[in-house]
DNA sequence: TATTTTTTTTAGATTTGTCTAAATTTATTT
DNA sequence: AAATAAATTTAGACAAATCTAAAAAAAATA
């Protein structure tokens, strides 16, 4: 496998996460993602076509081919893995990871990455509860649900959350939410949306229909 | 502290390193050591003048001033802590280390670098033997000589190694030598400088003298 | 000291990744 | 279907890091 420049890997990895909810992408949304002008996007556009990681007609949006996936997808396996090393290894809060592995995605050896997965014990899922591609690319699945739909009184662990910010990531520590956490909704707001929720050893809250939208968990056992 | 680009600080690093043994550094060695043009060279040596980490003046060689060998030692620092991470961490073997370290070593957190150092323990060598400066830029000292002036059966410990090329440290792994070997000369050949060496449980052998003039040690006990 | 050699710098290009402003194409409204 | 608005691309510029070839300065030698 070639290889690519941080910045080349950087728009990958943004149009392989936009192509997930809207399979064919355009360049602004691209250019939102990236925090960079549309045409900074067109440029790379270009280049990625070139380099026939990418299907792509001027004015008509884009998407990435086969190997473009397979290049997002090393990318970020590297990514959540170091996520994984800086919380589980490292002590780092789950909100303050993302940065540093944005950067450490893009260091090359591929040694070091087969390594690094085997001494963290090959992990499935990242602490944000974002699976882990394996080295071949395949996703793990789980069937899990948005906490805004959940039953009433069922229990259900935390298995991702959707909005990685820092300021999501600090809200929901206050609520003392995290990956693995149970969970059992005990109303329902219908004014708006709210949920009345019962975490062990916790007092009940209330989450705003927001937060609890970005919330997703399995029922457990 | 501010911040500077990977190829400032590998700059950086390798004028810390030529000016050890040279006081003033010249355009050409700078050039070999990096592997790139003297053109190239004068073209940052304006660049880190400008941000004030050198004395340079033209024709008249240069140096890193207290701000530039505050900077090297950060690199340095970081470059080392990666090191020990990848062999006693990832288990990977030391002659195989230096290319991702040269890599991470521009990793920009200063929390990652904290926290990685007290995962590995604050360790004081690097694998290779070399000191790590703690925080403060500061360098743990221990007195060392050359193997190749080690007087005839004294028994002494391996601290560090000069030539780190992946083919010396190859050839240091063949005859069982790494950091911590203890050894001692038994002979003494001045015809080509060479020595017979004992390690104990394995059988005397001989060491050309260019390759015990790259290993250094400690007396025992 | 004059000449030659070596070292270093400058001049001028090139590549990568970025930008703003203008032009073009496509989509949405009247 | 025009007109207007939005999205996208192109044109042209710039900074960083590199290069080669030529010029200039310093060092070594005759
Ligand atoms: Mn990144
Ligand atoms: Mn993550
Ligand atoms: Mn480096
Ligand atoms: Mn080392």
């Amino acid at each position: 496998m070639l290889n690519y420049t941080t910045s080349e890997e950087n728009y990958i990895k943004s149009i392989y996460h936009l192509q997930k909810d809207s399979d064919t992408v355009n360049t602004n949304s691209l250019a939102a993602e990236m925090q960079t002008s549309a045409a900074s996007v067109t440029d790379m556009l270009k280049k990625l076509k070139n380099k026939k990681l990418l299907q792509y007609e001027r004015y008509r949006g884009f998407k990435l081919n086969e190997t473009g996936k397979k290049v997002a997808l090393g990318v970020v396996r590297k990514h959540r893995l170091w996520e994984y090393f800086l919380v589980e290894k490292l002590g780092f809060d789950w909100d303050k990871v993302h940065p540093i592995a944005e950067e450490l995605e893009h260091i090359s050896s591929d040694e070091l990455i087969k390594r690094l997965e085997h001494f963290l014990g090959s992990p499935s899922f990242d602490p944000h509860g974002d699976p882990i591609p394996d080295r071949n690319g395949k996703i793990p699945v789980i069937k899990q649900l948005c906490l805004s739909v959940v039953p009433l009184k069922h229990s259900v662990t935390v298995s991702s959350v959707a909005n990685q910010t820092p300021q999501m990531l600090e809200m929901l520590k206050h609520y003392h939410i995290g990956i693995g956490t149970t969970i059992i909704v005990t109303r329902h707001f219908e004014f708006d949306g709210s949920l009345e929720i019962k975490i062990l050893r916790q007092p009940s809250c209330i989450l705003s229909e927001q937060v609890a939208k970005n919330v997703f968990v399995h029922y457990d056992q």
